[in-house]
DNA sequence: CTTTATGTTGCGGG
DNA sequence: ACCCGCAACATAAA
């Protein structure tokens, strides 16, 4: 489920449950959604520590605290949610007690992902990896990286260390909006077409990010990608589904011509 | 049984 | 150096 939109539903849910308050208690269900760190360690430098403000980059979330920041990342599965008195499901690998009865669950059920402690210098060096976050990019640099970019579009959107924050299904979703194919070769768009896409990540994201996910509506292409044969919400054109930058990936074949 | 899934990483090859 | 495809990771569903 998560790409940018839902990560930052995410970091609302940490900013609003947790942001101020104490850390009461943690409880790891399963200790292999922690990465470079030990049940015993990663309890005792929670513990008692105070949450700040929670920040976003890419489909990172970073809960920083008067200690070390906790990073969260939700592979495809993962969700943050705030519960008071919810009995942990299944799935619920991590609680973390912040108070007045309020408890994180970090819920993930094929834990591709999962939690992190990191030091300024982690939190540096992770970023340090990362292209822009893509709700925060400028039209300058965002058509700097096109143009430094060789290969296609799709690649260039969904490549974390170029840009960060979009999916698969995002991705595709603004491609069709900007009518251009995914195989198109990021740098050798026009002055038109990088407007073009532009204005659809923006226009994408800003709808995204008030759903808090990626609308499953029938005028977006993400609504149609489960249906066989569906036509393009726009042309009424069958859709067209390939294998490009190695993830199933939708387009309208008349909206979106292909490369010559 | 096979294929696919909105995540990333590591490897081999062009 | 850069980019692509592919396998791998863990788990469920079609």
């Amino acid at each position: 489920m998560p790409e940018l939109p839902d990560v930052e539903a995410f970091r609302e849910v940490l900013a609003t449950c947790g942001q101020g308050r104490r850390i009461e208690g943690v409880e790891v269900r399963d200790e292999s959604v922690l990465h470079g760190i030990g049940v015993r360690r990663f309890v005792r430098e929670l513990e008692g520590r105070r949450l700040r403000a929670p920040r976003r980059h890419g489909k990172w979330l970073l809960g920083g605290t008067d200690g070390p920041t906790l990073a969260f990342h939700f592979g495809m599965t993962g969700e943050l949610r705030c519960t008071r008195d919810a009995e942990p499901g299944t799935y619920d690998r991590v609680l973390i007690a912040v108070g007045g009865g309020r408890c994180l669950h970090y819920r993930d059920q094929r834990k591709l992902k999962g939690l992190w402690l990191l030091d300024e210098a982690g939190v540096r060096r992770l970023l340090a990896g990362l292209g822009p976050d893509a709700a925060a990019v400028d039209r300058a640099d965002f058509d700097r990286l096109l143009l430094a970019r060789r290969g296609g579009l799709k690649s260039a959107l969904t490549e974390q260390s170029v840009l960060a924050g979009l999916g698969n299904l995002l991705a595709d979703e603004i491609l069709w909006r900007a009518r251009l194919h995914p195989s198109r070769p990021a740098a050798g768009l026009g002055e038109a077409e990088r407007r073009r896409l532009y204005g659809a990540l923006r226009g994408v994201l800003r709808t995204s990010i008030d759903a808090g996910r990626v609308p499953p509506r029938g005028s977006w292409l993400t609504g149609r990608r489960d249906d066989p044969g569906a036509a393009c919400p726009r042309c009424g054109t069958a859709l067209r589904r390939g294998r490009i930058a190695g993830r199933g990936t939708y387009w309208c074949p008349r909206c979106q011509p292909a490369p010559a």
